[in-house]
DNA sequence: AAATTAAATGAAAGCGCTTACTTTTAGTTT
DNA sequence: AAACTAAAAGTAAGCGCTTTCATTTAATTT
């Protein structure tokens, strides 16, 4: 392998001044950049960046902890912090918690070993103090999909609580009263802020709370299915299901059209994120839009600037900036039931 | 941050002492060993990655490089891959090409100054030459989706050949004779292997090749959405429509309907990959299973025996071992016309 | 109890780079 | 042309760890 002696010395100049040429230090003649510049070419050199790293003390890497590396949420979130983080030449780290506690502080560890400049973290099981702790220990973050006192200024989401008010509030506006709601683990904010929002609709529509139509999911389509099992097992009445997300939201419906129950024809259905495949399947999924590709370009962003002072670092035209609010997608799987 | 000598401090035992603990050495008491536990416990004590890396020569992490990080194929290749990496304890780095040559070399670029222990590609751009010269530069490689001469045993792929091949000829069982083709780029591997595949079920059920019914996509539903509309303004005559891939199937279908034209009813549609969605629109894609989350946990068991010899990095239950057969999953877009 | 041997620990030399500090070189000024 | 100054290049000390080799300690043998 190449090292940056060998390359000194087929230049014929010192280690300081190729590692000058490397890093764009103005310190250096024309005449000797190019020298340096051809005796790394000739050798094929690529610095090592273990070592750059090491002897700088910064190691030019954003690091990102989700829970999971696919799906149509957390790709395109993943998607969109990388594509800004690359944009900048900085590295992108990302490492999966596959959500639970454990894995999560184990995946944080591993970052924080890594030494990455700053962490973006969508966490969904360490609680508030963890969360601070970490931040205080000096190092960048950016949350994402939480809201921690104390950490405001690094907390980057959409207002849950809003977007299944304003879901509820337009089943309601479309007629239905009696509507069931398939949640997701409470365990997860997400999930408990989506549930809120929904009480809050019903009560300044001063329509009471209905606990047995309310089943927990998994934010799965498997609880999509069990869910509306349970429902019409139990023989609850309803003209309408809010879905925890739009995973849920597909499984109900696939659980209701086996049953030859019609959406939106006998029942409606809402979802909450608008992925990818919402508005493909039949009968298109009226939900709420999570623009999460968007967040991950803020974050990293945000994150960039935090830690680099790099300033715009999202490319013209893609910048959202902050205005994460949730939006009605209205499409096909809710009916008008008024009269 | 603490480093590894005040840990040594605090135990009263030498730097080699602590390293050997760290790494597990049997050559320590069992005594030493707690008093190091100990204070590194005390001291929050996290070994820095890098510094690991530059002294032992191994950066005990794989890297990955893919065209996208996110949508229905590249996703759960990549947490396929993810999963048995972080499983074995190794690090894991992903980065996106974006698809075009030149990237995609700076990609590999990074991963090599990263010094990776090994790599994952999936290149579309590159020659037969670079990856082997790439391969002889002395880091192991995996290839995905490609099959190279000369390095065939680092090669992992299924056979798109002859997956375009049955699903053709399930069209042809189905009495179809006039078959569309909404084809991938064919700048890429795996979009002309999959035309072949077309071609030898055509000559294999004498029929001959109609070039006006051939139109070239992207892989998107764009491209889906354009090819049919050449080909119904062109006014040909079919009966069917083989897609370069699901997203395109998708996209055909979509325009179909937004015409008024029936699929299956009218016009018979089919797709490859099988990818999330596919069984979720409607009607219900009939398309070619390719196990892509597998290919992941393969290429990942794959690289990680050669580069550390660890066996077994799959888990039970998981393993497929290098039958990737492409498969045809029949649903509901393909309509049976035999008289 | 002295001698022998094996196990446990320590000392120190790197890994490939950055960077503060020093020296050399070249350009200005008088 | 001597003296001064600023720019360019070089020297060397780390960054935090691993690992070889030397040393100490403890266990075993005679």
């Amino acid at each position: 392998m190449t090292t940056i002696k060998e390359v000194s010395e087929l230049a014929g100049v010192s280690l300081a001044t190729v590692s000058r040429v490397m890093n764009g230090s103005d310190q250096v003649t024309q005449r000797t950049k190019d020298k340096v510049k051809k005796a790394m070419e000739t050798l094929g050199y690529r610095p090592n960046t273990m070592a750059q790293s090491l002897a700088s003390g910064k190691s030019n890497s954003i690091g990102m902890m989700i829970s999971e590396l696919h799906g149509p949420f957390y790709g395109p979130l993943m998607s969109g912090a990388e594509k800004v983080i690359r944009q900048a030449n900085k590295q992108f780290l990302v490492v999966a918690s596959h959500g639970d506690e454990n894995s999560e502080k184990k995946a944080i560890d591993y970052l924080l070993g890594c030494k990455c400049d700053g962490l973006i973290l969508h966490s969904e099981t360490l609680s508030d103090e963890e969360l601070i702790k970490i931040s205080e220990s000096g190092i960048e973050i950016v949350l994402i999909n939480r809201y921690v006192k104390g950490l405001e200024d690094k907390c980057m989401s959409i207002d849950n609580v809003k977007g299944s008010k304003i879901s509820t509030e337009w089943l309601i506006e479309n007629g239905h009263t009696k509507i069931a709601c398939i949640l997701g683990p409470q365990w997860k904010h997400d999930a408990r802020e989506r549930f809120w929002g929904y009480q809050h609709a019903l009560t300044d529509a001063r329509i009471p709370l209905d606990p047995t139509l309310l089943v927990s999911g998994d934010f799965q389509e498997s609880g999509g299915r069990e869910g509306v099992k349970q429902l019409l097992d139990a023989k609850k009445e309803f003209t309408a299901i809010l879905c925890g997300n739009d995973e849920t939201a597909f499984g109900a419906i696939e659980e209701l059209t086996n049953r030859g129950i019609k959406v939106p024809e006998d029942i409606s259905v809402i979802g909450f994120d608008d992925v990818q495949f919402s508005r493909m399947i039949s009968p298109k999924l009226t939900t709420i839009r999570y623009p999460i590709y968007d967040v991950g370009l803020e974050a990293s962003a945000e994150i960039l600037a935090k830690v680099y002072q790099i300033k715009n670092a999202i490319p013209d035209g893609e910048k959202v900036h902050g205005i994460f609010e949730p939006q009605l997608i209205s499409r096909e799987s809710v009916k008008n039931i008024k009269s």
